[in-house]
DNA sequence: TACGCAACCTGGGTA
DNA sequence: GTACCCAGGTTGCGT
């Protein structure tokens, strides 16, 4: 289950280095005191200039998807909405589904006001967590490619490209994680998510990651990429 | 309820200016004599790209939707199918139905083959009529944009646009009604049409026309707008 | 397979 | 600012 790196590298532990400076400090703090360390990375993603743009939804990559919100029986046909809460405090719902036209695991609604609200940009990260014991609550964050946090009102950082080149080379170089960003928090879910009960037979065998998988497929927008031996959190790390 | 225009000026009134010179002549006749000027305007719609598009589904203005066809208790859920009659005798059937979705009351089945056959296209207009004195038939008519009625098997005289730019302007030129077209008759409603029972309290207060309307909203399309003084059917006005 | 159609969603405009 | 329309989209089912 655990992305195999049970403590993640990248990290939501509070980095003086990276949170001093601004306004969120005392939420890190908070989240240290009332349950540390309690949350779980599931996964996260880059974010592609779809996920961004005027289809207003999120392609959840299948192996996640499969691995961590099953859709069983008579949630395969509505989709479910889940609940997710970010750094501050505010809970994010979005409809959650699986396309049959394009096989894919999508978040919809909802979706498109959490990219405004976030200022999201493509090469930006979304990451996903839940608490490390169980427990149902959903924890949404993200991460401004640049690393520049600043959920300020101002255009957050949104680096060189407003436009955006969409080219190869700048879609990796927005995958290294260089400095970890602003948002995320705790949050509450309050809907259903049964764990069970599967779609169909596919997701079964997807359900443990059958390769010590380092999966790229740059464009096919995949990602998975774990670079094997990343003994400590040293988020500078940047790969072409 | 009366449109406050008892006797549209655009007339369904049979003018022989207008009609003496194609084959309709004898359908107008006979409603004469049938029971003359019984129908009622009840409003009518410039069709956009989306009403005559893909899409296969004409909006009806909430307004008037809820004042002339009320969805009321069961057939809340699932729509009632309403049956027109255009000026050839053809009845049309329609399902109408509320998406709650977009919050917005909608024809859907059927429509699209109503626009096929009479080869309507963006910023022509439909005319809904019924019974003066009440009585459940229904009518459906149409106009040609540029007024040139031709329900000649060529296309019919589709102006400038047919790769149509629908701009602000253009739309405007369009809701003017230069010359009436051809589609109109008497119809038979089969289909339930309670006129009490709405869906909620807003529907009351539309019943009458709060303001002597000349309603414009230009692009928020509505178009109501009964330029008041109108002695004579003169149709060929045009405003920009 | 392609299309009609039911239902859903969102942005932009408006009031 | 905020709430509401509605034009223009989408998916997905059925035929």
């Amino acid at each position: 289950m655990a992305q195999h790196h049970p403590q993640p590298w990248y990290s939501w532990e509070p980095h003086m280095s990276l949170h001093h400076h601004h306004h969120y400090q005392h939420l890190y703090r908070a989240e240290q005191e009332e349950g540390r360390y309690e949350r779980e990375h599931m996964f996260e993603k880059p974010l592609t200039p779809s996920d961004v743009g005027k289809l207003n939804r999120l392609v959840i990559p299948k192996q996640h998807a499969e691995k961590y919100f099953p859709l069983g029986g008579d949630s395969g046909e509505k989709g479910l909405l889940l609940s997710f809460e970010d750094e501050s405090g505010k809970t994010w719902q979005f409809r959650y589904s699986y396309w049959n036209s394009s096989q894919s695991y999508v978040l919809t609604k909802g979706w498109s006001r959490f990219v405004k609200e976030k200022r999201l940009d493509a090469g930006d990260v979304v990451l996903f967590e839940r608490p490390r014991l169980g427990g149902d609550r959903l924890y949404i964050g993200c991460r401004h490619r640049g690393g520049n946090d600043s959920p300020s009102p101002a255009q957050a950082t949104t680096v060189p490209a407003a436009a955006g080149p969409w080219s190869p080379g700048y879609y990796a170089a927005t995958c290294s994680y260089p400095t970890s960003s602003s948002c995320f928090s705790s949050a509450k879910q309050d809907c259903l998510l049964h764990a069970g009960d599967q779609r169909n037979g596919a997701i079964q065998s997807e359900t443990e990651a059958p390769t010590t998988s380092k999966r790229l497929r740059l464009f096919g927008v995949d990602l998975d990429y774990q670079p094997e031996p990343r003994p400590d959190p040293m988020p500078s790390i940047s790969w072409v």
